[in-house]
RNA sequence: CGGGCUAUAGCGCAGUUUGGUAGCGCGUUCGUCUGGGGGACGAGAGGCCGCAGGUUCGAAUCCUGCUAGCCCGACCA
């Protein structure tokens, strides 16, 4: 895998401003933690999320997102775009509220029932808080495309979407307002509809990759999208709503540092091959004799939380709504499409229960809010303050992100709150270590601390993170 | 949408059975002592007890109706 260098990092970061980084003195920094666990919140992920701060539930299935939680919901964002970008896919936006007309047109106002939000603006016209975007982009694309010299094309956007949930639960896990990539590819027949289909399976892969998860591709129902060929994307958990089956061999399969020309419909097809040969199902699709071939040690199964999905649909969309291309041999074809969702919010909880412990959340290094926690033991010491200071700017000038703990709190204090959310890395700083021109650099994952000078703990920073 | 439950200070809760004018812990403010894993002591601030109506001399408490939220199930990224 190229590193996240030569795709410059952040280029989507809060700010237009390529590379700039956002560092933060926790004093001045709005992170109101929780000493208590809210009483509503039923799993990990979502006490954690609202101990840490990330989020507050402004109503049933709809959050706020506080600068932490923003922080870290912008940085899935961001990788989610570089490695479509990567793809050759075309980034875009498309509005939130949709008029019903053309969900008319597919059939699908009166199919999608109550989960969709409806709406009537003031002049009586029927519009809806869009739950996924096939009609919108179908429409755009019937307008604009007509040959198939137009074509591949992948229209992609990472929006936020609404489905009117009956119940809903598990904090952004299964919220009813969701911040969501989906993703639409339109290509002339069968066959290359299945190279677009392969090509998102092995973005899909590495983008989970980078953010240290290990989700599983795993032969699913296609639900009301409708289509022929779908795969969901599963991360292990024990608190996740599908039961899922596997051979314990798919664990070990990584796409690392391989390079993949994702033009090379060989090399994808090779690709999606080695992933979904190992058995893998959700129970809906579980085949239990299928699952008996696999070797007993090797047959797992235990919960999982669906984090993406692809589809293979062909011509169901641009069948109704008439999306057609001119074909090489001059004949009008309606076009093959596919779809692909990452849900980008119900990751940022995904991740935490993938990687936490009884102390708090634990951040794999690619989606941290913040790369290292500074912890002053005594504020107001003037040796500790300025060795504080002066680490502070040296990780900043050096690309890295700080978060600077100079509250005026007693160490306890100071280090609950950073085991709470999670930072991998804790540089600590104190009178008694500094008297031997040293301090502590922890690792919130393997609890191991090196004393370091100073300026060698930047150092092993700036080299843990060029890896990243 | 069926079944169960909850609503009292920023958070976690008691008080409701038996009606008498609101309490505990954490947090928060100020002070003193402390200072390498949520410290101690002292003094404060903070509530139309979810909303509306009713019963009563008097309602957090009893009655009626709403609203919001949570759990189990069905459903779903």
């Amino acid at each position: 895998m190229p590193s996240a260098r030569q795709c410059p990092r952040r280029i989507w970061h809060l700010t237009s401003r390529p590379g700039a980084i956002n560092p933060m003195r926790l004093s001045r920094y709005f992170l109101p933690v929780l000493k208590e666990t809210p009483a509503e919140a039923q799993i990990v992920s979502h006490r954690l999320m609202l101990r840490a701060g990330m989020i507050r539930q402004a109503s049933a299935g709809i959050y706020s997102w506080l600068p932490m939680g923003f922080k870290v919901l912008r940085k899935l964002e961001n990788i989610v775009h570089e490695e479509q970008i990567r793809a050759g896919h075309n980034p875009m936006l498309m509005p939130t509220l949709q008029s019903a007309d053309l969900w008319r047109e597919s059939g699908r106002y009166e199919d999608y029932g109550d989960e969709m939000l409806r709406v009537t603006d003031r002049h009586g016209r029927d519009m809806l808080y869009g739950p996924t975007n096939e009609e919108l982009i179908t429409d755009i694309f019937r307008n604009s495309v007509t040959s198939y010299k137009q074509l591949p094309l992948t229209l992609y956007h990472i929006q936020w979407k609404f489905r009117d949930e009956v119940r809903p639960r598990f904090g952004v896990m299964r919220g009813r307002e969701f911040f969501m990539k989906d993703g639409y590819n339109f290509d002339v027949d069968q066959p290359s509809a299945m190279h677009a289909y392969n090509r998102h399976m092995v973005s899909y892969l590495r983008t989970y990759e980078r953010m240290g998860l290990k989700a599983i591709p795993m032969r699913a129902d296609s639900g009301p999208i409708g289509g022929d060929d779908t795969h969901e994307f599963l991360v292990l958990a024990d608190t996740g709503e599908s039961e899922v089956f596997y051979d314990s061999a798919i664990l070990d399969l990584k796409l690392g540092d391989r390079e993949v020309d994702y033009d090379n419909w060989d090399q994808c097809a090779a690709i999606k091959q080695e992933w979904t040969t190992p058995y893998a199902r959700t129970d809906e699709t579980h085949d239990e004799a299928a699952f008996t071939k696999v070797p007993e040690a090797r047959r797992m199964s235990s919960r999982g939380i669906e984090v993406g999905q692809i589809f293979y649909f062909g011509t169901k969309y641009s069948e109704s709504m008439n999306a057609n291309v001119v074909n090489a041999e001059g004949e009008r074809v309606p076009v093959h499409m596919g779809s692909h969702g990452i849900g980008v919010s119900r990751l940022v909880g995904a991740i935490i229960e993938a990687s936490h412990d009884d102390r708090g959340i634990i951040w794999p290094e690619s989606v941290t809010p913040f790369d290292v926690g500074i912890v002053n033991l005594k504020q107001g010491d003037t040796a500790a303050d300025e060795a504080c200071e002066t680490l502070y700017r040296a990780l900043t000038a050096k690309g890295l992100e700080p978060l600077y703990d100079d509250r005026k709190e007693r160490a306890g204090a100071k280090f609950a709150t950073m085991d709470l959310i999670g930072l991998p890395w804790r540089i600590t700083v104190g009178p008694r270590g500094l008297k031997n021109g040293i301090v502590e650099l922890t690792s919130r994952k393997t609890g191991e601390s090196q004393e370091l000078k100073p300026e060698d703990a930047v150092a092993r920073l700036v080299e843990i993170y060029a890896e990243i």
